[in-house]
RNA sequence: CGGGGCGUAGCUCAGCUUGGCUAGAGCGUCUGGUUUGGGACCAGAAGGUCGCAGGUUCAAAUCCUGUCGCCCCGACCA
């Protein structure tokens, strides 16, 4: 392509509401534009290497045995009646109704496909033969994000692979989720991506049943735990910590138990402040309904309460955080002045709570404080849990590495449904025994365009992107510094043709621009090779190739200047196929 | 949905506190000339519903009310 025949709108001045470097840089390079708050064009040079990434899933989705098919964007709101999911999803699903002849027809536009390919698959798979499948399709889905942000990492159009795989057994799913998995991490890899496969919060199967594949980024929105010793990876909803079980031992320095007065103290924050203590000191009691039965749960004051974690320890099938009618009858007293001591439920405690020694706590009544509460005299328990957010610094779960916190952004999550949506929507097959099942299902999905802000929000340079060969809109850039000098364009055009022909994705900024403008939207683009002809070289016979993430560049002479580039990309993609694995 | 910020030329912003002349600058664009290996220089030109609506006033980019949009923090995110 030329560059004075396409359209590549680069900025030199950072718009003033781009903050995040993939924003920045996606804007000034000239490959998205916003239409509205989450809803951004492709510019031909942004839709390439969306294109590129699309077409690296697609390959290795296949590859892993998945077969492609398209399944439309507008869906019938019943199918997410009967699913449970238009409450679930409440504002984010975008639906509405359009009319047509005399009546309403009441519409959704996908935000994932669930329910659309399971209606399908239910009415067509009929028996155990025909099984396993895994399927998938490359789509835009919708959700009205409540606040869409961080440029095109978070829309609310956005392009998704999603891949459903129906099952007979457990066996069948888990051996397409590896292979799934797998896939991702060719595919991640291709693309040029530095990727963390991580434990995600599973659901109703338990266990390994998802996984979500994070960028590590600055501006990611997910926060994940890893261990720098071992592969330990979870996100926070999920990360587990080694912390072993307290001793519950009344400290030798016990001071006595104390009440104070704190009027209208009724937050952590408050009550530290009021009785100046840290919040470290202090045991945050939060009652929760565990199937409807009261519990008290203590977390150290400056920990975060996992939930996920309080429903395994109790074995619930339910939590949630107790109404005000719930804290008044086990508390005695108002929301905001819970403690152990003397509360009318059971106690389920953090394993770093009974090492605070004269802890701060409710008092169980109106405007008033503890001091000196201490675990195993005055409240009980018998052992302790891991019931917090883990955070940095904690003991890894697995060896005796300390976990690190990073932001990611999500890419990639492989998830085990089991039979939620083949139940709810009567997919079902039959067996050898001519017995019905539910079919047993699991869901893949990527985010496409996000491989590609990804890659913008994390390999660049002051001077702007630095593309991976497999992603970059195009392989190599020709620049004829001087457009109006014959002998300088009869190179050009020749290694343009060559290149064409050979197969490569070449650009030629063939615009009539002084040098220093073309290296500055060179780098701002980040294409991979850049090769520069100009008076200079040319009156030595040389030709100048530079690697866009290379300080320097070489000289080729101008007739074998083709070979050396060609093989500079084919040794290149070597190196880059050879970090994928096998 | 709570909190904060912003809206003036294609982009970045000044002007607004304390209302008053023809609303400015840099970059970009166009024309002519000089330049030509890291965002050139000279001369000239075009380009504005000051987000929108209403109000106050002799007079509003500026003050008031409402409204829309965008950004950030938080809540939310199968």
């Amino acid at each position: 392509m030329r560059w004075s025949k396409t359209f590549i709108p680069t900025m030199k001045e950072n718009p003033s509401d781009a903050e995040i470097p993939s924003h920045q840089l996606m804007l000034r390079a000239g490959l998205i534009r916003q239409l509205m708050a989450g809803a951004y064009t492709y510019l031909p040079l942004g839709w390439r290497s969306v294109r590129k990434a699309e077409a690296i899933v697609r390959d290795e989705m296949e590859r892993a045995g998945a077969i492609e098919l398209f399944m439309p964007a507008l869906q019938p709101i019943d199918l997410f009646e009967k699913t449970g999911r238009k409450a679930a999803f409440g504002k984010v699903l975008i639906n509405f109704q359009v009319q047509r002849g005399d009546r309403l027809v009441h519409l959704a536009l996908g935000p994932t496909h669930e329910e659309v390919v399971t209606d399908l698959m239910g009415r067509h798979l009929n028996s155990y033969r025909q099984l396993p499948i895994c399927v998938f399709q490359i789509q835009t889905k919708f959700r009205n994000e409540e606040r869409p942000r961080f440029g095109v990492l978070r829309t609310s159009e956005f392009l998704m692979k999603d891949a459903y795989s129906f099952g007979t057994s457990l066996e069948q799913l888990n051996e397409v989720y590896d292979r799934m998995y797998h896939a991702y991490c060719r595919i991640f890899t291709r693309c040029g991506l530095k990727y963390l496969p991580v434990e995600a919060e599973s659901g109703p199967i338990g266990g390994d049943a998802s996984h979500e594949f994070m960028v590590p980024a600055n501006n990611g929105e997910d926060r994940i735990v890893h261990c720098p010793k071992c592969s330990y990876a979870a996100n926070l909803e999920r990360a587990d910590t080694g912390r072993k079980p307290a001793s519950i031992a009344l400290a030798p320095n016990a001071a006595a138990l104390e009440t104070v007065s704190t009027p209208n103290a009724t937050s952590i924050e408050q009550v530290s402040r009021m009785l100046k203590c840290a919040p470290a000191q202090m045991i945050k009691t939060l009652i929760y309904l565990a199937d409807g039965r009261a519990m008290a749960v203590l977390i150290r004051g400056d920990h975060e309460a996992n939930e996920a974690k309080v429903r395994r320890a109790l074995k619930a099938g339910t939590l949630q955080l107790a109404d005000e009618k719930t804290i008044r009858q086990v508390t005695d007293a108002p929301v905001g002045f819970a403690g152990p001591v003397g509360i009318k439920c059971p106690i389920l405690a953090d394993h770093d709570v009974p090492a605070i020694v004269n802890a701060v706590t409710g008092a169980n009544q109106a405007d008033a404080h503890f001091t000196g509460v201490n675990a195993g005299r005055d409240y009980k328990l018998e052992t302790t849990y891991d019931l917090r957010m883990a955070q940095a610094g904690d003991p890894c779960p697995k060896c005796q590495g300390t976990l690190e916190l990073v932001h990611g952004i999500e890419v990639g999550h492989v998830f085990k449904l089991g039979t939620k949506y083949s139940v709810a929507l009567g997919a079902e097959y039959l067996d050898e025994k001519e017995q019905r099942h539910p079919l047993i299902m699991g869901c893949y999905g990527i985010g496409v365009n996000r491989i590609v802000a990804s890659l913008a929000e994390t390999c660049f340079d002051e001077d702007g992107l630095i593309w991976p060969l497999a992603i970059a809109p195009y392989e190599v850039l020709i620049i004829p510094l001087n457009v109006t000098d014959p002998e300088t364009m009869v190179v050009a055009e020749k290694y343009y043709a060559e290149l064409q022909a050979a197969g490569i994705d070449v650009l030629m900024d063939d615009r009539d621009a002084r040098a220093g403008f073309k290296f500055k939207d060179a780098d701002l683009i980040g294409i991979p090779l850049r090769v520069v002809i100009g008076g200079k070289g040319l009156k030595e016979g040389q030709v100048e190739l530079r690697w866009r993430w290379d300080q320097t560049a070489s000289k080729a002479p101008v007739d074998s200047a083709i070979a050396t580039v060609k093989q500079m990309l084919a040794d290149r993609k070597a190196e880059e196929i050879a970090k994928v694995p096998a």
